[in-house]
DNA sequence: CCCATAAGTTAGTGAGTACTTACTAATTAC
DNA sequence: GTAATTAGTAAGTACTCACTAACTTATGGG
């Protein structure tokens, strides 16, 4: 044996997140306990502990390890520079695809964890998903600007219905055991939707 | 004491299951133990064992007793005999009124019991959503006939959009802990998203 | 009035949970 | 090269969970 047989806490603790979110949506939030995160991390349950002292460290740090990916994901999808008539189908696109490649997401959503047990999560999760409804209202208001869309549209209406589709479908989609595509389907609904908001009754001057 | 003081097994398993729907949104499905159901009835925890054999069963009841509420809603939204017009939205408000008098249908839908641990319970609900996509996609294709709504609007996707509103309605106000108004929030997004059904590019001949 | 039956209790089991304590061994600093 | 630090472990605590066995008591029919 040459090589180390330890690593660094540093090494170990961003492991084990990375491992806890995989796990998270592998087999449930609620099942990762630290007996099956510290089996598939390869060390022993207590060994967990020495670099988080409480379970719900662990979720503090997969949710911001989320949040982390979530932002690098909306920000890669606006650096494209596309027209903004695309930006709106390229974000929710992108976001559904990350989700389908990151399962945990809606797994935690949907989970005890969140809606009754932790309730520092519960608000972090709201807030990131106020930051969308953000996100999203602002490139509708552009559209509305542009007069693509309707101009007696609400920005924020408008996003809440995009932000339920894309909730609604990522529910299906577990409900029904993940067993279509999310993204093709996310695709098709959301150019129904926007075709909703085109500004057909009042057309450009 | 002139009354009686045990209650006949019937009596008590409907009880019980009343009980459980009421718990179930009051604490949260995940919460809702054999422990707490037997305090909340007034009798040992085993004594509930002597009613339901397994706490699946307890669920199943519950499940078969949402349902029958659910199809006694949607029978009462039909037989108020409406025009077409305004079944759609009735059907809609009505199912959010009773989601907010009953905050255990999402609360399960959310929940651990449903999506990783009891698959009898989760077929039971996915059948359940199929049905209601069902019914908003008659309603809505019976629109398109009365050339209300545009003539080439899929009616399948469009009670999936109209489903999604509900159900990511529902998880909004779940993770804002239920405090806003489901139904008046429910009735102006559903607004703008008939709004962008309707006829409005074929103007009906 | 007695007794069979069914509703309910007390006391317990085994499995699983997060978390602790007391130790060992590998790595690093001096 | 040795001492301090730190990653890791084995064993165990205290708790909660669904579920069971064996006993007790209330009720209604003969």
């Amino acid at each position: 044996m040459t090589g180390r047989t330890r690593k660094t806490a540093q090494e170990r603790k961003g492991e084990i997140v990375e491992i806890a979110l995989k796990l998270a949506g592998e087999v449930g939030p609620d099942r990762m306990t630290t007996q099956a995160l510290a089996d598939a991390v390869g060390i022993s349950q207590p060994g967990i502990f020495r670099h988080f002292p409480k379970k719900e460290d662990i979720w503090a740090a997969v949710a911001l390890r989320i949040s982390a990916l979530l932002q690098e994901n909306w920000a890669a999808a606006h650096r494209q520079d596309l027209p903004s008539s695309d930006r709106l189908r390229v974000f929710v696109t992108s976001h559904l695809t990350f989700l389908k490649t990151t399962p945990a997401i809606p797994a935690i959503l949907f989970s005890r964890e969140l809606h009754a047990e932790n309730e520092a999560l519960r608000c972090f999760f709201a807030d990131m998903i106020k930051r969308a409804h953000r996100s999203l209202s602002d490139m509708i208001g552009e559209e509305i600007k542009a007069r693509r869309f309707c101009a007696g549209l609400d920005p924020d209406d408008a996003a809440y219905l995009v932000l339920a589709l894309i909730q609604g479908l990522a529910m299906r989609w577990s409900l029904n055991a993940r067993n279509f595509d999310l993204v093709k389907e996310g695709d098709r609904l959301l150019s129904l939707q926007l075709k909703g908001f085109e500004n057909s009754q009042l057309p450009p001057a």
